[in-house]
This record gives structure tokens, C-alpha cells and sequence, in this order.
DNA sequence: TTATAAAAATGATATTTATCATATTATAAC
DNA sequence: GTTATAATATGATAAATATCATTTTTATAA
């Protein structure tokens, strides 16, 4: 049974939280965080691990408290077309648990995570009784759709290299630089190729290019961008 | 001021309509559909002739009572990417009324529409006190996310071939044929181009040889599928 | 540290798709 | 019906991008 005590401890632990200030989370009030802090359940993922599978059922949805993760589809010629990232304070899950689907992506970690699963039962409650929750919860998925939308429209009416430079450029607006000025989400030359649809060696090779034009520069693996104003009229 | 008499004039006027039937509006019951009925403005629109433009504010959302619409965004060397086609029994402009932003694309008449324009204070107000309404609204958007995300993915693991065989699979499916067989909706070259994103040259060469190959027959502008099996086999 | 594997880089070439030019056919206005 | 206009069709070519092969660099484990 739940004392006052306890109710203290439980929204602290959700209270505080990123996920709950960034995200629809937001417009919940302290009863409804316990509600929260109470059902939900904690774990750590490793770069590299999944969080879920394309067609599994999840019944819930990942608050992300730490860490990069992305949402993506591997195609039959062993292609993982990445459809987007997600960062911490996002949640993850919500379409298909809206739509009483089976996930349609696979959700892995891009650097060590650290998530909460919410089920679904708890979001469906905060959904019914709370107008604002409910509208953030709109707009957020709205939010994606538009994203997905000129997302669609940029893959036909952009080349390979435009939209390299606009995917540089969000990168580095989405999730900010180190101390050396390099893009802090580090993903792999295939996966960068793997968020502008393209093969990994033209991804490359292009990478280069801007390397000599001097757009950016390639510390090892890492990539830092030193003319942010021409990636910005080349993404055009 | 309104009368028993003109509220069951009033109510009979949505009631009875087919996006009341097929909607996210299903939700709503007698008194809201009076309220509905009474807010509405109805607008005939001719073929080619555009509902609302890219960058314009529209304050509400328009029933689709009849006729077919296209959502499509204009490159700068212009051509007219379609994102969406929209048919009678669906609502156009949820998106940017919820995000509370000017529309992202374009939406123009295909074939002749009939479509009636709702405030957005009247949904806003369906969503705060109707919850199934609020669902609705909000599986409805989640299904334009995962059609989205699809279609991206699409283009970027399918060829033009496989999409052009997919959209034509896709358009029968989605709005039927005619009697004589043929697709009922009627799309110039140019508009299915801008649907499965590429030029309209392409698009016409590969609708020839689909024709060459028994897999569909040209009847003048209009198409007919012919081996649907093929085709399916030919989409994946 | 060295061995080994994985990731990144680069070259050569093939394939896909776009572009430009032009012909043919269909549609609409007179 | 005839003419003007737009849509469709096809050919020739160029450009963009993918694929395959190979080398170089970087990271990882023994």
C-alpha cells in the first residue's frame, strides 16, 4: 500500500526527470506523476542493443531519460534506413501504441541509454482525463508527421549532397558539439548514410569532398563543422 | 436563434454525411453534430482549382463530402510533389490546425470537390469534451505518420519501378475502378510522377513498358490494371 | 605491443534516373 | 470540323548515384 512517504519517493523519481519537463509529460500534476513514478519501470540499454523490434507488440511507451536512439527499417538488401533519431526527454513508442499496432520500426540505441517503459494502460488514463495532456500528446505526434512530411518531400527534390549538409546541420542544431567543436551524437558513416538515404560510400566520398572544400573536418571518425553558412546555402 | 425545428434541420444536414460516417467525427453525438451543422460552411470546388495554399493560415479543417484532393508541395524548379491524395470521408488540415501553424503544403481538387469548412473552436472544443472524438482524431493522425514513414522508406529502398507498380496497386485499392475497368481516379502522367517522386518522362516510359508487358493497358490517359498479381511481385 | 577485425576511404565501373529534344496524340476553343 | 494547346510518348544523352573491388586507417582483443 502507498503511504505519504512513499508518494513523496515516487514522484521525486519522475518529478524531477527530463523526460517529464521536455515532453507531453509535462502537463500532468502530482497525482498523476505518482501515478507515473509507480508504474513504471527502468532500464538500461547499450549502445548498440534494442530497445524494441520492428512487429513486436510493446504495450507502453520509452520515456527517454539519457542517450540517442534510432527509429529505423531494414530493407531486404541489408540497408537500415534511418527514419529518425530520438534524444532525451523525447518519448518513443507512441504511434504504434496509439494506433493498437505492432511497431513498424525497430528502436536502437545509438549511445548508452538510459529509458523508462510506461504502460499503456497509465497513458490512456492521463489521456482521457487530462485536455492538455491529450493536446500535447496531438501535437507531438503532429510535430513527427510534419518532420516525416518535408522529410519525404526533401528525399525527391534534394540531391544526395544537399541533403547531406541539411542533416549535418540538424545534427548539430538537434544535439550540439563537444569541447572540440565535433558533432556530439557520433553515428557511423553508415548511419549518417542510413538518415540521408543514400550507400555508405557516397556518403563517404561526399564527406570528403566537404572535407576539402573545408565545410567541415574529419577528426578520425568524428565530424566538425567549420562553414556552417555555405552547408546552409548548399542545403538549399 | 435556434428553433427545435431548425436543430433537426440542422442535425440532418451532417448527420447524414459521409465523412460524419467515416471520420474521426463518428464520435460525436446529436447535440455536437447540431453544433457541427450549424458552424459548417460548404464550398463547391472545380478540378485543378486549390482549397488552400502552402503558408496559409486556415483557422479549421475541411470535410471531404466529395471529389478528390491532392496535398503536394512545389520544388523550386517546379515540380509538384504529392504527399497525399485525400477522398471523400476524410478530413484535411488536422495537421497545421493542431500545431497551430500556417499549412506546410498545398491542397488543390483533383476531380471537382464538395467540401465543407469546420472552426477550429468547434474541434477544439469536440476534442476537450469528447474523448472517443479525441482518440479518433489522434489515430487518425497516427496513421498519416505511419503511411509517411512508409512512403519514405519507400523511396528510398524501392526503384522507381517497384513505386510506380506500388501506386498503382495502391490507387485501385484506395478509390476503385470503373466500370470499364480502368482506375477511377484519373491523374495526369505528371501528377502520378509526383507521386511516386520522379520525372514525368520516367514515369510515362515505365507506364509504356508495364503496358509492353501485359501488366497494365493504356485506355487513352486512363489505366488499366491488368495482372495484379505481377504487379504486387513487381512492388516488393 | 602486435594481431585481427571493423570502419573509413578511394578508384573503377555499372546502373538508374533526369534532362533536353522532338514527335505524336488528345482535348478544348472557336 | 479546324485550329490551337496541352498531354502523352519516345529517343538521345547527361548526370547522379550505386555497386564492387581494394587500400588505408582506426579500434579492439590477445
Amino acid at each position: 500500500m502507498v503511504n505519504f512517504t512513499s508518494n513523496i519517493f515516487a514522484m521525486n523519481k519522475c518529478d524531477q526527470c527530463i523526460v517529464r519537463q521536455l515532453s507531453s509529460l509535462k502537463a500532468l500534476n502530482k497525482d498523476e506523476v505518482v501515478k507515473l513514478a509507480n508504474s513504471k519501470t527502468t532500464y538500461k540499454i547499450k549502445k548498440g542493443e534494442s530497445i524494441f523490434e520492428e512487429g513486436e507488440i510493446t504495450n507502453g511507451v520509452f520515456c527517454i531519460k539519457d542517450g540517442v536512439g534510432k527509429l529505423s527499417k531494414l530493407s531486404a538488401n541489408g540497408k537500415d534506413q534511418i527514419v529518425k533519431l530520438v534524444q532525451s526527454g523525447e518519448l518513443l513508442g507512441q504511434r504504434s501504441m496509439i494506433s493498437n499496432e505492432p511497431a513498424n520500426l525497430s528502436a536502437k540505441a545509438v549511445a548508452d541509454m538510459e529509458v523508462c517503459f510506461i504502460p499503456k494502460t497509465e497513458i490512456l488514463h492521463f489521456f482521457n482525463n487530462n485536455n492538455q495532456f491529450s493536446m500535447n500528446l496531438m501535437q507531438s505526434v503532429c510535430e513527427d508527421l510534419k518532420e516525416s512530411e518535408n522529410d519525404k518531400i526533401a528525399l525527391v527534390q534534394k540531391t544526395v549532397k544537399q541533403r547531406l549538409a541539411e542533416t549535418l546541420l540538424h545534427l548539430h542544431d538537434a544535439f550540439g558539439e563537444n569541447d572540440d567543436k565535433t558533432l556530439k551524437v557520433q553515428l557511423t558513416r553508415e548511419e549518417l548514410a542510413g538518415i540521408i538515404g543514400t550507400a555508405t560510400e557516397s556518403c563517404i566520398r561526399l564527406l570528403s569532398d566537404f572535407n576539402k572544400l573545408d565545410l567541415i573536418e574529419l577528426v578520425g571518425k568524428k565530424i566538425m563543422l567549420k562553414n556552417v553558412k555555405a552547408l546552409k546555402k548548399m542545403a538549399e
